[in-house]
DNA sequence: CAAATTTGTAATAACGTTTTCATTATAACA
DNA sequence: TGTTATAATGAAAACGTTATTACAAATTTG
């Protein structure tokens, strides 16, 4: 039915392996071969059929990418990230949502054992360290923007606990002592770590942790509306309300917004990550920015580095945050 | 070095023949046989390449989606319906970028050629309506969130047009009488066909076109800023505006606020996809709703319905939208 | 100028499946 | 009891590549 590498050698009256020479520049050919090759090629409007090339070579040239979720809007920058280090590397993203669901996830992950994609990485991942560790064994895979506690794969993720005390030192040097948290309760690591920084900060100035300015929930933004009036019950309730991201902080600032708080002079609200809405919201959402993108690259180019040198070594690569003012958080009053 | 059916064929004293049968539940099977397999199977922890399979069957069970960028945020949920009926059907979703850019987008579509893929879904193109028929004689494609005016290529929308003209009409019959829109330059034909319902619900009421009250730019979010100083500064100023898209309805009101507006006082704003950020901004974005996730899940069912029928049928498929009113939207004063 | 190397090419064996075809064993029928 | 349908299997041929091997021709070397 289709013109394959066979029609090729006959029309140009070489051999396939001539044919193939030519299509991967994999050995010398006489310039008089390869043009009668190249005009056949050009003649008979072959392409070549990657399912046998993929068979003989046993590669695909596809890494597999696992979203927790589309919700966590940030994603969108990193899978850019990824998309554009995948194709400098000749590769291509095969991209699949896994719901947080461990099963799911661990269908998806059998495209690796079934040979559809070279590798994965996953973006968040509900798979204990043991299993990690032992899929690295076979496998090349990665994990960004979340770290998994004693897996030793390569990881690759902001400063979540610097970003977190940077974030909360700046509120205390606008003067802010009462300092609340919105955080995520489950197994991601990355909330856990802001919740340090957090908490290094104030001990660092001598503030006390109360437990009942800490919150946690899921990310849904309702949860930070949740979150804020459960601090406004409070008998002293807090100046300043740093969310572990972005969309918990709209979702606070939201609600303090409908209940008639000022944002900014009422209360300070700071996020995390730097989605395209902080800029957007009105207020615009001080917050510390992912590099977003650069995590994408990078999670792809190290991975391709062990692809290409055969080897699974993990490593847990942090990159540069930076913190972004805007008007949503001012001086205590 | 990996174990492969032959493997599994000689572990259980049969044929790969039957193995594959077994595999495939391709045809009977004695009992005593399929179980000597299963257990073969299990023992040496068989998986099927897939690459093998995929050459053999020619096909791959992996649809393309090409998207513009990632920026529109709405496009999450409707991959997110993509995927939801692509995992029923079999299919997983390879999910690329073009930058808009018809050079990229010729160069992913060659996975349908090169058989990496068994079908294309373009959330938008580049390509022109003869490129696109053409492509539709040879390979399975679709066109979702936008159309090519002249392509016979299966298609599915949310109706633009209609949309456009419930929105506008909504704000005439809250007393609007002065509205202007914010629409995109370019190829889009969602756009025009969002103008076109603009007009035409003026025209239902008399109101005449203004020139002056349509601003053409990109999609970025800014525009809608440019657009609104440019309305202010009009000798009539209009009370509405209709943006064709959310991000451009909270550009504009970014803008609107940070000059000293009261939205819905001193300028209503709506707009149209109703993306996550609708409900979460401050205040809230009346828009139209576009059935995101619905429109994703169509278009995959819908192509590999033409798959599993072996035909190219091109078709347009509308689905329904909805009118949210938010409070960005108010009576005309 | 013979020997040694390099260059260009063809033939062919993989890669791991599925599927067709042929064959045998079993059951059903007259 | 022979004949015919049915069930269960194996052998082998694809699917379209790439890579290895082998060999002839051309070129370089001593």
């Amino acid at each position: 039915m289709n013109v394959t590498i066979k029609d090729v050698a006959k029309a140009a009256g070489v051999s396939v392996a001539t044919v193939s020479r030519v299509l991967n520049k994999s050995a010398t050919v006489s310039e008089a071969a390869a043009e009668q090759v190249n005009n056949a090629i050009k003649e008979l409007g072959y392409n070549p059929n990657f399912l046998g090339r993929n068979l003989r070579k046993c590669e695909t040239n596809v890494i597999l990418a696992i979203l927790p979720s589309t919700e966590h809007s940030f994603y969108n920058e990193i899978i850019k990230g990824m998309q554009s280090a995948a194709s400098e590397n000749g590769y291509d993203i095969l991209l699949c949502t896994s719901n947080s669901s461990h099963s799911t996830e661990t269908r998806m992950l059998g495209m690796l054992y079934n040979r559809t994609v070279d590798a994965a990485v996953m973006l968040g991942t509900q798979l204990s360290a043991e299993e990690l560790n032992e899929l690295n064994e076979k496998h090349y895979i990665a994990i960004c923007c979340e770290r998994v506690e004693g897996a030793n794969v390569l990881t690759v993720t902001v400063d979540d606990e610097s970003g977190a005390y940077t974030a909360v030192k700046n509120l205390i040097s606008l003067g802010h002592r009462k300092i609340a948290i919105v955080s995520t309760e489950g197994m991601a690591r990355s909330s856990k770590d802001r919740e340090h920084g957090y908490i290094k900060a104030l001990n660092e100035f001598d503030i006390p942790v109360r437990e009942k300015y800490i919150y946690r929930g899921t990310y849904d933004p309702y949860n930070g509306g949740k979150a804020f009036e459960q601090f406004m019950a409070l008998p002293e309730p807090p100046t300043a309300i740093f969310c572990i991201s972005d969309l918990l902080a709209a979702g606070t600032m939201k609600k303090a917004i409908s209940s008639g708080y000022k944002i900014g002079e009422d209360i300070s609200v700071c996020g995390f990550d730097n989605i395209q809405m902080c800029e957007l919201y009105n207020p615009g959402i001080t917050t510390i920015e992912q590099p977003a993108f650069e995590i994408g690259k990078t999670v792809i180019n190290e991975l391709v580095k062990n692809i290409k040198q055969n080897q699974k070594k993990g490593r847990h690569i942090k990159l540069n945050y930076r913190l972004i003012q805007r008007e949503s958080v001012q001086k205590a009053k």
